[in-house]
RNA sequence: GGAGGCGUCGCCUAGUCCGGUCUAUGGCGCCCGCCUGCUAAGCGGGUUGAGGGUCAAACCUCUCGCGGGUUCAAAUCCCGCCGCCUCCGCCA
């Protein structure tokens, strides 16, 4: 949800974002003729209701003849405030409708275009250097490490079991970006992965991507795609207190994901699946500071990336990629052997006060209150191990490990086949 | 699943039975000022949030968990929901 002030006093602003991104531009008309009409009615409803209670005061003290008339004013008057009163809600309704329609406003700088606009910061790393080059499911599968034939056995396609080293090198991710947060001054934090339809609906992902996302109907719950859910409903409704720097946590949680607009695309192995874990960092600051700490969050997903030995890319998302409630997206992508081409490990997004305004997560101003700035970013997610398992694959079918991880797996440098491959 | 209790402006709390004087009491904490070698104590004032309005103010409206209803009038009466607590049952 934008700022109804910013729509007001800088309409253009808000025009030429949305024609960025590729959507529509009359909701500004629109909005500000909602707004123009729920002041008004407000406006009215205020003025009879003002009188409705100064009258009210007389009744008490009046008596005999003087009381009953003013008692048959009052009624009058009271018809009058309730109908003034649903008029005013109902276009209070329409006005908070049509908030919800415009994307957040995106940042100078951000590429205008879709999917494939993107520009390409830097890359970072060598890719290897493979003869023979075998895939994350052939090598996984000859490590004993994912089995995702008795994953779609058990509960479909996109399912899979994580076994032996293969658990232990998703553990070592995990942990790994756990410590790694705590060491920046995170909050570790394990979310719930079930959430009511308010907080889903305030991080902006009912929107477009509403498909995406499991629903539990008889319980009203939504199964959260990332912890960036939980962690932006962790401080809903709430003044939080920034004057020490930012609030930051890192959240571990299982991740759900319907994938249903993906037919056939990434069906082998466990690029995209429908459950997976994943650690995500999740800031709240101040407005004017979240562009510093989105650089942050970049920074601590490319030490993680280069921990793991992986080489990658970051890319400057354009704007009609993002997502509603990113003002600014910056994915890193590591490089994936099998299929000569990048793969997406770690989005970062700024969404400046965008998500806050929803949840109604302020701060104290010098006048009031003020909607603080929101940010996350990808620490590490199952979908690590193919980009681990490939780029560090050896000749022989075995995989060497990366320094940072062995301690998760007893100690070995190299994971051999654990039959013929 | 069943029974009961509770939810008031940061925290605690008065008010709810019996509707109007609630423009919500008092304490703690916090902020500003006074007093005072310093500190403490004491004294005075301020201290929920949102919206409208205004150059700025004044001022107005809403806000007693949330949403409805009754009434001229609701913190107070009625209905529904949510959350927390206790007990019982069931299950891990």
């Amino acid at each position: 949800m934008l700022d109804l002030r910013v729509i007001r006093d800088d309409p253009d602003r808000v025009r030429a974002s949305q024609r960025a991104r590729g959507e529509t531009e009359e909701v500004v008309d629109e909005l500000l003729a909602a707004d123009e009409s729920r002041r008004a009615s407000l406006a009215e409803f205020e003025r009879l209701r003002a009188e409705q209670k100064s009258l009210g005061k007389e009744i008490p003290r009046a008596s005999g003849d003087e009381k009953q008339a003013l008692l048959d004013r009052a009624k009058d008057l009271a018809a009058a405030v309730k109908a003034a009163e649903a008029a005013a809600d109902g276009a209070q309704r329409r006005l908070d409708e049509l908030a919800m329609v415009p994307s957040n406003i995106i940042i100078d700088g951000v590429p205008e275009g879709g999917e494939d606009d993107y520009v390409v910061l830097r890359e970072v790393g060598e890719r290897p250097d493979l003869e023979k080059v075998r895939d994350h499911l052939e090598l996984g599968e000859s490590l004993g490490a994912i089995d995702t034939e008795r994953g779609a056995k058990v509960s479909g396609s996109r399912f899979y079991f994580l076994t032996g080293v293969g658990a232990q090198l998703e553990l070592g991710i995990l942990n790994l970006a756990m410590s790694k947060a705590v060491e920046a001054g995170f909050t570790p934090v394990i979310t719930p992965t079930l959430v009511r339809p308010e907080i889903m609906a305030g991080t902006g992902f009912l929107g477009a991507h509403a498909d995406e996302i499991y629903r539990l109907e008889r319980d009203d719950l939504y199964l959260v795609g990332t912890s960036e859910v939980a962690l932006a409903g962790f401080h809903a409704d709430e003044i939080v207190d920034l004057s020490d720097g930012p609030l930051r946590y890192a959240g571990w949680s299982a991740c759900y994901r319907r994938e249903a607009g993906s037919h056939g695309k990434d069906t082998r192995g466990i690029i995209r699946v429908h459950q997976f874990h994943k650690v995500e960092m999740f800031s709240y600051c101040r407005e004017e500071d979240a562009a510093a700490e989105h650089e942050r969050l970049l920074g601590w997903e490319e030490s993680m990336l280069g921990a793991m030995e992986l080489p990658y890319r970051v890319i400057d998302v354009a704007a009609g990629d993002l997502g509603s409630s990113a003002a600014r997206k910056f994915d890193c992508e590591a490089w994936l052997p099998s299929q000569s081409r990048w793969l997406e490990l770690t989005s970062t997004s700024n969404c400046t006060t965008f998500q806050a305004r929803r949840l109604n997560i302020r701060e104290r101003a010098e006048k009031g209150t003020r909607s603080v700035g929101t940010l996350n970013g990808t620490l590490g997610t199952t979908r690590w191990l193919v980009a681990i398992l490939e780029n560090h694959q050896l000749p022989d079918g075995s995989v060497a490990v990366p320094q940072a991880l062995r301690p998760y797996v007893g100690g070995r440098d190299v994971l051999e086949p654990v039959r013929a491959g």
